[in-house]
DNA sequence: ACGAAGCTTGCATGAACATGTATCTTGTTG
DNA sequence: CAACAAGATACATGTTCATGCAAGCTTCGT
């Protein structure tokens, strides 16, 4: 009837997003201030240097960061100029293909990752912990930390 | 317990964190896009709609409306002067305080809101269950679903 | 009670920044 | 050479932070 023809679980799955949302605003503003505030960094940094610690050699296929950070291509170009810029990375030509970069992160970056690290686990659970405490979202915290 | 010397779920919390961040970007993405495409609006743009559509009178503060879609009271600011630029609602003196402003839905403003509304609602389910095809986030998305 | 000083609140504005889309450059491959 | 792939760049958008301004509120001296 309308567009498909019949969506069952469309209303609650709107009103589950909408919880889904105002939980993902939450943790990421206080997240996004706290790195920023106590190590002087963005969460795109942070997740960029954490994906580029736990890959094979510290290093990564710009493509490939882009897929685990959640970017698109052209931001992760931008992402890595500015870990550059921070001495956090640098890029390194891919051997095989010349068309190819590799972003290698470097022992400053290692460091840095190392420092906001902690911030970021308690950040994290101590945003959850304040969102699971309203009765809004206190449904949807517990549900997703049972499911682990 | 201890929220802060030692918190014992923040590895799996911050596991837990990593697959939410990854569907919100998948789910997000896709609605973005398909709002734009089908009827020219933003996320942002369609869920302050959404909100003014269900407000008492079609009207809300600015601030009110600024927690309700997760931004900040600036960016409400520049929301708001873009639906007035496109016609969807305008600003309105607040009688009893002189420095308050209602955001007050326009009937094209509805009446865009109620063709976007459907393929929100779509594409959110739509972009749930392919979420929850892959082995990575099925589990995420039924927690959320079940706890509705 | 009056009223002015000082703080707070609600919103607007400018600059900086991050992101997405489209396009361009360069390198690879058939 | 044609077709395609990986990144870089240009441009337009949207978001935030810091700041500014105007209106309400509070307090205190008179």
């Amino acid at each position: 009837m309308t567009t498909t023809s019949y969506t069952p679980a469309a209303a609650s799955d709107q009103a589950m997003w909408g919880k889904v949302l105002a939980l993902h605003a939450h943790v990421e503003r206080r997240l996004t201030q706290a790195l920023q505030r106590k190590h002087g960094i963005g969460l795109s940094e942070f997740r960029a240097l954490e994906c580029l610690v736990h890959a094979k050699a510290g290093e990564l296929r710009m493509q490939e960061l882009a897929d685990k950070v959640g970017l698109g291509q052209s931001s992760v170009t931008r992402l890595v100029g500015r870990l550059f810029a921070a001495g956090f990375a640098f890029r390194d030509l891919c051997p095989g293909d010349k068309r190819g970069v590799y972003a290698v992160i470097t022992d400053e970056g290692k460091e840095r990752y190392a420092d906001a690290r902690g911030t970021y686990s308690e950040v994290l659970s101590a945003a959850l912990n304040t969102a699971g405490a309203t009765p809004e979202l206190a449904g949807t915290v517990q549900a997703l930390r049972s499911a682990h």
